[in-house]
DNA sequence: TTGACATTTGCGAATAATTCGCATTTACAT
DNA sequence: ATGTAAATGCGAATTATTCGCAAATGTCAA
Protein backbone atom coordinates (compact mmCIF):
# COMPACT_ATOMS: atom_id res chain seq x y z
CA UNK A 1 0.00 0.00 0.00
CA UNK A 2 1.56 3.48 -1.12
CA UNK A 3 0.17 5.81 1.34
CA UNK A 4 2.40 9.59 2.17
CA UNK A 5 2.94 8.56 5.35
CA UNK A 6 6.42 7.67 3.91
CA UNK A 7 6.98 10.71 1.85
CA UNK A 8 5.80 13.26 4.29
CA UNK A 9 7.24 12.61 7.55
CA UNK A 10 6.23 16.13 8.64
CA UNK A 11 2.41 15.18 8.38
CA UNK A 12 3.14 12.53 11.19
CA UNK A 13 4.60 14.64 13.57
CA UNK A 14 1.78 17.14 12.90
CA UNK A 15 -0.61 14.85 13.91
CA UNK A 16 1.46 13.09 16.16
CA UNK A 17 2.07 16.84 18.14
CA UNK A 18 -2.38 17.43 17.67
CA UNK A 19 -2.19 14.26 19.88
CA UNK A 20 -4.00 12.42 16.95
CA UNK A 21 -3.55 8.75 15.68
CA UNK A 22 -1.46 8.63 12.33
CA UNK A 23 -3.37 6.79 9.78
CA UNK A 24 -2.47 6.62 6.75
CA UNK A 25 -5.91 7.84 5.46
CA UNK A 26 -5.21 10.72 7.69
CA UNK A 27 -1.75 10.95 6.29
CA UNK A 28 -3.20 10.93 2.88
CA UNK A 29 -6.24 13.57 3.45
CA UNK A 30 -3.30 16.00 5.00
CA UNK A 31 -1.09 15.27 2.45
CA UNK A 32 -3.66 16.39 -0.34
CA UNK A 33 -5.26 19.02 1.53
CA UNK A 34 -1.48 20.96 2.05
CA UNK A 35 -0.61 20.22 -1.90
CA UNK A 36 -3.82 22.11 -2.96
CA UNK A 37 -3.89 25.82 -3.08
CA UNK A 38 -7.64 26.32 -3.90
CA UNK A 39 -9.67 25.68 -0.59
CA UNK A 40 -11.52 21.70 -1.71
CA UNK A 41 -14.96 20.35 -0.50
CA UNK A 42 -15.15 16.85 0.71
CA UNK A 43 -15.86 15.67 -2.85
CA UNK A 44 -13.01 17.28 -4.41
CA UNK A 45 -10.62 16.42 -1.66
CA UNK A 46 -12.18 12.36 -1.52
CA UNK A 47 -11.43 12.49 -5.50
CA UNK A 48 -7.87 13.88 -5.24
CA UNK A 49 -6.77 11.21 -2.08
CA UNK A 50 -8.56 8.58 -4.28
CA UNK A 51 -5.83 9.08 -6.56
CA UNK A 52 -3.04 8.50 -4.17
CA UNK A 53 -4.62 5.97 -1.82
CA UNK A 54 -7.48 4.70 -2.77
CA UNK A 55 -8.27 2.82 0.72
CA UNK A 56 -10.09 5.98 1.86
CA UNK A 57 -13.86 6.28 2.50
CA UNK A 58 -15.70 9.87 1.56
CA UNK A 59 -16.96 9.25 5.50
CA UNK A 60 -13.21 8.86 6.22
CA UNK A 61 -12.93 12.16 4.62
CA UNK A 62 -15.63 13.87 6.93
CA UNK A 63 -14.24 12.54 10.21
CA UNK A 64 -10.59 13.70 9.36
CA UNK A 65 -11.81 17.24 8.71
CA UNK A 66 -13.66 17.34 11.80
CA UNK A 67 -11.35 15.87 13.42
CA UNK A 68 -8.76 18.16 12.06
CA UNK A 69 -10.69 21.11 12.86
CA UNK A 70 -11.23 20.16 16.64
CA UNK A 71 -6.91 19.56 16.83
CA UNK A 72 -7.17 23.48 15.27
CA UNK A 73 -5.08 22.35 11.94
CA UNK A 74 -8.29 22.76 9.65
CA UNK A 75 -10.36 25.58 8.58
CA UNK A 76 -13.93 24.58 8.04
CA UNK A 77 -15.29 27.49 5.96
CA UNK A 78 -19.21 26.60 5.35
CA UNK A 79 -20.70 28.58 2.63
CA UNK A 80 -24.16 29.77 2.20
CA UNK A 81 -25.69 26.99 -0.84
CA UNK A 82 -22.94 25.00 -1.03
CA UNK A 83 -20.64 22.16 0.78
CA UNK A 84 -18.44 23.01 3.19
CA UNK A 85 -14.88 24.03 2.01
CA UNK A 86 -11.73 23.41 3.99
CA UNK A 87 -8.37 24.64 4.63
CA UNK A 88 -4.96 24.14 6.01
CA UNK A 89 -4.96 26.64 8.92
CA UNK A 90 -3.35 29.19 7.66
CA UNK A 91 -0.16 30.65 9.30
CA UNK A 92 -0.80 34.28 7.67
CA UNK A 93 -4.26 34.79 8.57
CA UNK A 94 -6.96 36.03 6.16
CA UNK A 95 -10.93 35.92 5.03
CA UNK A 96 -12.65 35.07 1.99
CA UNK A 97 -14.85 36.81 -0.59
CA UNK A 98 -17.22 34.80 -2.75
CA UNK A 99 -16.97 36.07 -6.58
CA UNK A 100 -20.51 36.02 -7.70
CA UNK A 101 -20.07 36.08 -10.47
CA UNK A 102 -17.31 33.66 -10.97
CA UNK A 103 -18.31 31.64 -7.65
CA UNK A 104 -14.09 31.69 -7.04
CA UNK A 105 -13.07 31.81 -3.56
CA UNK A 106 -10.96 34.69 -2.89
CA UNK A 107 -8.52 35.23 -0.05
CA UNK A 108 -7.96 38.48 1.31
CA UNK A 109 -5.07 39.03 3.30
CA UNK A 110 -4.46 40.40 6.73
CA UNK A 111 -5.18 40.71 10.16
CA UNK A 112 -7.48 43.84 10.75
CA UNK A 113 -10.59 42.05 10.61
CA UNK A 114 -9.45 39.52 13.07
CA UNK A 115 -7.81 41.95 15.27
CA UNK A 116 -10.97 44.28 14.64
CA UNK A 117 -13.55 41.29 15.60
CA UNK A 118 -11.46 40.06 18.81
CA UNK A 119 -11.44 44.37 19.87
CA UNK A 120 -15.17 44.23 19.37
CA UNK A 121 -15.87 40.37 21.10
CA UNK A 122 -13.88 41.69 23.85
CA UNK A 123 -15.78 44.61 24.80
CA UNK A 124 -18.65 42.28 24.76
CA UNK A 125 -16.88 40.00 27.15
CA UNK A 126 -16.08 37.44 24.73
CA UNK A 127 -12.97 35.65 23.63
CA UNK A 128 -12.92 34.89 20.18
CA UNK A 129 -12.51 30.97 19.64
CA UNK A 130 -12.98 30.81 15.71
CA UNK A 131 -14.51 33.33 13.61
CA UNK A 132 -16.02 32.68 10.28
CA UNK A 133 -16.87 35.12 7.56
CA UNK A 134 -17.63 34.74 3.50
CA UNK A 135 -18.56 37.72 1.99
CA UNK A 136 -20.40 37.78 -1.38
CA UNK A 137 -19.28 40.57 -3.49
CA UNK A 138 -18.86 41.18 -7.49
CA UNK A 139 -16.23 43.20 -9.55
CA UNK A 140 -16.62 47.22 -9.72
CA UNK B 1 -59.32 32.88 7.26
CA UNK B 2 -58.03 34.93 9.66
CA UNK B 3 -54.17 36.46 8.54
CA UNK B 4 -52.20 39.07 9.26
CA UNK B 5 -53.10 40.97 5.76
CA UNK B 6 -55.83 43.15 7.12
CA UNK B 7 -53.72 43.92 10.57
CA UNK B 8 -50.98 44.84 9.42
CA UNK B 9 -51.07 46.71 6.01
CA UNK B 10 -47.67 48.25 6.39
CA UNK B 11 -46.26 44.51 5.55
CA UNK B 12 -48.28 44.86 2.36
CA UNK B 13 -46.37 48.06 1.78
CA UNK B 14 -43.14 46.55 2.73
CA UNK B 15 -43.64 43.45 -0.08
CA UNK B 16 -45.13 45.89 -2.71
CA UNK B 17 -42.54 48.13 -2.74
CA UNK B 18 -40.10 45.49 -3.01
CA UNK B 19 -41.98 43.91 -5.97
CA UNK B 20 -43.75 41.23 -4.49
CA UNK B 21 -47.01 39.85 -4.58
CA UNK B 22 -48.91 39.90 -0.96
CA UNK B 23 -50.45 36.68 -0.13
CA UNK B 24 -51.62 35.85 3.08
CA UNK B 25 -48.93 33.64 3.72
CA UNK B 26 -46.44 35.83 2.98
CA UNK B 27 -47.66 38.43 4.97
CA UNK B 28 -47.92 35.89 7.98
CA UNK B 29 -44.72 34.89 7.84
CA UNK B 30 -43.28 38.54 8.06
CA UNK B 31 -45.43 39.51 10.54
CA UNK B 32 -44.27 36.87 13.03
CA UNK B 33 -40.87 37.54 11.64
CA UNK B 34 -41.56 41.32 12.59
CA UNK B 35 -42.60 40.60 15.80
CA UNK B 36 -40.01 38.13 16.77
CA UNK B 37 -36.50 39.59 18.46
CA UNK B 38 -34.82 36.42 18.26
CA UNK B 39 -33.02 34.42 15.48
CA UNK B 40 -35.89 31.60 14.33
CA UNK B 41 -34.84 28.65 11.90
CA UNK B 42 -37.60 27.49 9.39
CA UNK B 43 -38.91 25.19 11.94
CA UNK B 44 -39.37 28.22 14.75
CA UNK B 45 -41.11 29.95 12.45
CA UNK B 46 -43.13 27.22 10.97
CA UNK B 47 -44.38 26.62 14.23
CA UNK B 48 -45.78 29.94 15.27
CA UNK B 49 -46.75 30.72 11.75
CA UNK B 50 -48.61 27.98 11.78
CA UNK B 51 -50.77 29.18 15.22
CA UNK B 52 -51.45 32.20 13.20
CA UNK B 53 -52.24 31.05 9.57
CA UNK B 54 -52.42 26.89 9.77
CA UNK B 55 -52.72 27.28 5.35
CA UNK B 56 -48.96 27.81 5.81
CA UNK B 57 -46.35 25.11 4.63
CA UNK B 58 -43.03 24.29 5.59
CA UNK B 59 -42.02 24.88 1.56
CA UNK B 60 -43.56 27.98 1.56
CA UNK B 61 -41.79 29.38 4.46
CA UNK B 62 -38.42 27.92 2.89
CA UNK B 63 -39.63 29.72 -0.49
CA UNK B 64 -40.80 33.23 1.68
CA UNK B 65 -37.21 33.31 3.09
CA UNK B 66 -35.53 32.88 -0.16
CA UNK B 67 -38.11 35.22 -1.54
CA UNK B 68 -37.36 37.87 0.81
CA UNK B 69 -33.92 37.60 0.95
CA UNK B 70 -33.07 37.87 -2.87
CA UNK B 71 -35.31 41.38 -2.25
CA UNK B 72 -32.93 42.51 0.34
CA UNK B 73 -35.68 42.59 3.57
CA UNK B 74 -34.42 39.19 5.15
CA UNK B 75 -31.33 38.39 6.25
CA UNK B 76 -29.98 34.34 6.57
CA UNK B 77 -27.34 33.39 9.00
CA UNK B 78 -25.71 30.44 7.81
CA UNK B 79 -24.90 28.46 10.76
CA UNK B 80 -21.94 26.07 11.07
CA UNK B 81 -23.61 22.59 12.30
CA UNK B 82 -27.60 24.24 12.42
CA UNK B 83 -30.27 25.18 10.51
CA UNK B 84 -30.14 28.81 8.79
CA UNK B 85 -31.59 31.47 10.86
CA UNK B 86 -33.25 34.40 9.78
CA UNK B 87 -34.21 37.81 10.74
CA UNK B 88 -35.56 41.29 9.05
CA UNK B 89 -33.22 42.92 7.60
CA UNK B 90 -31.73 45.07 10.40
CA UNK B 91 -32.07 48.96 10.39
CA UNK B 92 -29.60 49.05 12.96
CA UNK B 93 -26.81 47.19 11.46
CA UNK B 94 -25.14 44.57 13.82
CA UNK B 95 -22.98 41.07 13.11
CA UNK B 96 -23.86 38.01 15.12
CA UNK B 97 -21.66 35.98 17.88
CA UNK B 98 -22.73 32.49 19.05
CA UNK B 99 -21.95 31.81 23.16
CA UNK B 100 -20.31 28.32 22.62
CA UNK B 101 -21.43 27.75 25.97
CA UNK B 102 -24.80 28.62 25.92
CA UNK B 103 -25.41 28.39 22.08
CA UNK B 104 -27.43 31.90 21.99
CA UNK B 105 -26.99 34.16 19.34
CA UNK B 106 -25.93 37.58 20.40
CA UNK B 107 -25.85 40.56 18.23
CA UNK B 108 -22.78 42.82 17.90
CA UNK B 109 -23.94 46.39 17.66
CA UNK B 110 -21.95 48.95 15.50
CA UNK B 111 -20.92 49.39 11.61
CA UNK B 112 -17.30 49.15 12.06
CA UNK B 113 -16.84 45.35 11.12
CA UNK B 114 -18.85 46.35 8.36
CA UNK B 115 -16.89 49.12 7.01
CA UNK B 116 -13.93 47.87 7.50
CA UNK B 117 -15.21 44.76 5.57
CA UNK B 118 -16.43 47.04 2.52
CA UNK B 119 -12.88 49.28 2.35
CA UNK B 120 -11.01 45.74 2.45
CA UNK B 121 -13.07 44.65 -0.45
CA UNK B 122 -12.73 47.55 -2.60
CA UNK B 123 -9.55 47.32 -2.10
CA UNK B 124 -9.19 43.93 -3.71
CA UNK B 125 -11.41 45.50 -6.62
CA UNK B 126 -14.88 44.02 -4.75
CA UNK B 127 -18.26 45.76 -3.94
CA UNK B 128 -19.96 43.93 -0.99
CA UNK B 129 -23.05 42.91 -2.05
CA UNK B 130 -23.61 40.75 1.79
CA UNK B 131 -21.31 39.85 4.51
CA UNK B 132 -21.66 36.74 6.58
CA UNK B 133 -19.67 36.92 9.74
CA UNK B 134 -20.39 34.19 12.87
CA UNK B 135 -17.93 34.72 16.01
CA UNK B 136 -17.84 31.85 17.76
CA UNK B 137 -16.35 32.95 21.36
CA UNK B 138 -16.59 32.06 25.09
CA UNK B 139 -17.52 34.40 28.04
CA UNK B 140 -14.22 35.78 29.46
C1' DT C 1 8.60 -7.55 20.22
C1' DT C 2 4.26 -8.55 21.51
C1' DG C 3 -0.48 -8.23 23.20
C1' DA C 4 -4.25 -5.71 24.70
C1' DC C 5 -7.44 -2.31 23.84
C1' DA C 6 -9.23 1.84 22.51
C1' DT C 7 -9.58 4.19 18.03
C1' DT C 8 -10.29 4.33 13.39
C1' DT C 9 -12.03 2.65 9.21
C1' DG C 10 -15.24 1.12 5.26
C1' DC C 11 -19.50 0.17 4.12
C1' DG C 12 -24.08 1.10 3.45
C1' DA C 13 -28.00 2.68 5.74
C1' DA C 14 -30.01 6.63 8.18
C1' DT C 15 -30.79 11.52 9.02
C1' DA C 16 -32.01 16.13 8.35
C1' DA C 17 -32.29 20.41 5.92
C1' DT C 18 -33.76 22.06 1.90
C1' DT C 19 -35.64 21.88 -2.85
C1' DC C 20 -38.68 20.25 -6.47
C1' DG C 21 -42.69 18.65 -9.42
C1' DC C 22 -47.05 19.26 -10.25
C1' DA C 23 -51.87 20.08 -9.92
C1' DT C 24 -54.54 23.74 -7.89
C1' DT C 25 -55.31 28.27 -6.24
C1' DT C 26 -54.75 33.12 -6.27
C1' DA C 27 -53.03 38.04 -6.89
C1' DC C 28 -53.47 41.61 -9.69
C1' DA C 29 -53.07 44.18 -14.27
C1' DT C 30 -56.22 45.03 -17.72
C1' DA D 1 -64.90 40.48 -14.32
C1' DT D 2 -61.14 37.75 -16.40
C1' DG D 3 -56.75 35.82 -18.08
C1' DT D 4 -52.40 34.68 -16.79
C1' DA D 5 -48.21 34.40 -14.52
C1' DA D 6 -46.88 33.57 -9.96
C1' DA D 7 -47.52 31.33 -5.51
C1' DT D 8 -49.05 27.46 -2.80
C1' DG D 9 -49.55 22.71 -0.51
C1' DC D 10 -48.41 18.33 -0.61
C1' DG D 11 -45.34 14.75 -0.55
C1' DA D 12 -41.55 12.91 -2.91
C1' DA D 13 -36.72 13.75 -4.14
C1' DT D 14 -32.15 15.48 -3.29
C1' DT D 15 -27.97 16.14 -1.02
C1' DA D 16 -24.61 16.92 2.48
C1' DT D 17 -23.40 14.80 6.34
C1' DT D 18 -23.59 11.41 10.20
C1' DC D 19 -24.11 6.86 12.20
C1' DG D 20 -23.97 1.82 13.44
C1' DC D 21 -21.39 -1.92 13.38
C1' DA D 22 -18.02 -5.43 12.49
C1' DA D 23 -13.33 -5.71 11.05
C1' DA D 24 -8.76 -3.63 10.98
C1' DT D 25 -5.03 -1.05 13.08
C1' DG D 26 -2.24 2.40 15.86
C1' DT D 27 -0.17 2.95 20.27
C1' DC D 28 1.44 2.03 24.72
C1' DA D 29 2.98 -0.76 28.47
C1' DA D 30 5.31 -4.78 29.62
Amino acid sequence: MVTALENDPDYRKMLRDAGLRVTPQRASIVTILSETDDHPNVEDLYEKVRALDDTVSVATVYRTMSVLENAGLVRKLVMDDAPARYEMMPHTEHDHLVDLESGDLVEIPGTEIAELMSRVAAELGYQIVSHHTVIRARKT
